[in-house]
DNA sequence: CTGAAAGCGCTTACAG
DNA sequence: CTGAAAGCGCTTACAG
């Protein structure tokens, strides 16, 4: 199958391959006559670009990468991912962007591949998630001044755009909510530590307990695991001055937490309040169903992809705070047994 | 920062850029004392071919696609697809081959990205997933000629490679693991009857049925979500002749049936015993933790991609049948109660 | 075994 | 407003 090219296009309107270009690209150059002519043409013929041809002289590859860092076998395990890419597809589809997705184990294999990528011309730009407090990625997308965008909080010796969760304002809400509830002694079971978020929103935690007079609560932190959940939930309930209300950073550890509290004879939410940090069907269906913090996952994607866009378009890194986190309320809480 | 080219490797190399060509390319034409040399310099200055020249020259896009036909909403919800991509990567990373990933609402909007994706020439290949037993994608890959694998059944009419799932043999285990506990009553509650292996799987457990004398088993067909789930679960407990067992074709609704016979007041297992289509962390977590069919994803992704990249390399396309099914048995099955 | 050259399908100054 | 030409960075026959 012959390709159809734009010079097919230009021997049939009579016009050179510059000029169809021209017209093609919406340039000054052309009349609007012409112009109309030719894009008739090329829509007859079912004239598409040649992608490489155009990187090739434009040196645009008209993708853009995500390059995940993650162990394969916890990637199923989580929801965000898939929310997330969706949410990056529905912006960059409208741009005829692609998404170049990997899937590594590591940072360091994140970043050979990012090197790859970058050399090969394969994309215009990157989403970067998953962020470390201290974060081997970084420097090199600076060395290599890709553009590039943190799904995360934006870093003040970087120009890069980020976009990210208002973490603080969900933690708060969650534990305004439990001491309303009449909650004194309340735990978080934490996330990965490396996790520059999870950091964050310890440090929140903290804080909001400070502030309602509840000094120095416990904090485990944890791989995300259930089995890690399981445990740090039965080391807390173990303690003589057990907690009444637990934070959790995902809603697999709420879960085994559900189940922890059952063996161990406590009930929930009767003598234990449970939150989960994610919401998902998964919270809905359990019994309790689990009071969970809910993001609009796809909307986040959507803005990352957005702010990415503008940098590859040559406008300035933007940074962007997200702050659809609310607290869903189910039956996995309430107020705590009397003294 | 200008771009490193096979130029300057042919100039330090003191050889044409034509020779250089061959030698990266382990092609004859050069000695090997010249190929070490140049290649020696190309690591040097770190040289990496640009791949839209590459394309443009080459007319190889290395990437294949992968378009997912779900409403964005529904494909964070089961695990699958990343388990899948990161199958997909483990075999294409190997091999330099990216990932373009499309998330698209349907069969409408898939077939306008594949045909704009191959005219552009943005992949060389692609996988088909969620195949319909009347599939409208398949006319248009044959017609453009579009190298591509289904992740499912092979069709007869078509020069398409395919790796699917012994889905038969994975209900035949369901049926006879039920019977042998004593089960006679055994429904189904089926997923998308639109899927092409939604009805291989029901024509499966008719026969299982069968072959042990059980005749016309009741199968509720649904949309996989929880809602439908619950729906025909509560429409199947609700008749006289009740099933003592049910077998589900994903997690979720099997999670909804637990929480539709606890309301009820049936016990699972004691008064019916329920099977997940799926195994997800779900069914060990949740209680009774789910007796559930257990895939391995990654794997049948690792094979969907070895069979696309033979085809893209110009060998004949293969049908490959993954045969690593197997019931788990947990605590939401046992033996149907006294007659 | 090697060199010179055409070609892939576009874009983009540069003349007219 | 338009045409002729160089260039993007490779590959690949074709001569030597």
């Amino acid at each position: 199958m012959k390709r159809v090219t734009i010079a097919e296009i230009a021997e049939r309107a009579g016009v050179s391959i510059g000029a169809v270009s021209y017209a093609l690209n919406g340039r000054p150059g052309v009349s609007e006559e012409t112009r109309k002519r030719i894009m008739d043409i090329a829509d007859e013929i079912g004239w598409r670009p040649s992608l490489a041809a155009k990187s090739l002289s434009g040196s645009r590859s008209h993708s853009v990468g995500l390059i995940i860092a993650r162990p394969a076998d916890t990637l199923g395990v989580e929801p965000f991912f898939m929310r997330f890419i969706s949410g990056l597809e529905r912006e960059l589809s409208g741009h005829r962007i692609a998404l170049l997705l990997q899937v590594v184990e590591d940072h360091r294999a994140a970043i050979e591949a990012m090197r790859l990528c970058w050399a090969e011309r394969r994309i215009d730009g990157i989403v970067v998630t998953d962020l470390y407090a201290e974060d081997t990625r970084i420097p090199v997308i600076e060395e290599l001044r890709i553009p590039a965008v943190l799904a995360g909080r934006p870093r003040t010796d970087a120009r890069l755009g980020a976009v990210w969760t208002d973490d603080t304002a969900a933690v708060d809400a969650s534990v305004d909510y439990l001491v309303a509830l009449g909650h004194r002694r309340i735990a978080r079971v934490a996330g990965l530590p490396a996790l520059d978020h999870t950091q964050v929103r310890i440090a929140a935690f903290r804080e909001a307990m400070a502030r309602h007079g509840l000094s120095e609560p416990q904090v485990v932190e944890t791989d995300y695991t259930a089995e890690e959940g399981a445990q740090a939930t039965r080391a807390l309930l173990s303690r003589r001055d057990r907690p009444t209300a637990i934070l959790f950073d995902n809603d697999v550890m709420a879960l085994a937490a559900i189940n922890v509290a059952q063996e161990m004879g406590i009930a929930v939410p009767g003598e234990l309040s449970i939150v989960a940090g994610d919401d998902s069907q998964l919270c809905v269906l359990v019994r309790p169903a689990l009071t969970a913090l809910s993001w609009d996952i796809q909307a986040y994607g959507l803005h990352t992809a957005q702010v990415l866009l503008d940098m590859i378009d040559g406008r300035p890194p933007r940074t962007h705070q997200e702050n659809t986190a609310r607290l869903v309320i189910r039956g996995s809480t309430a107020a705590p047994p009397p003294a």
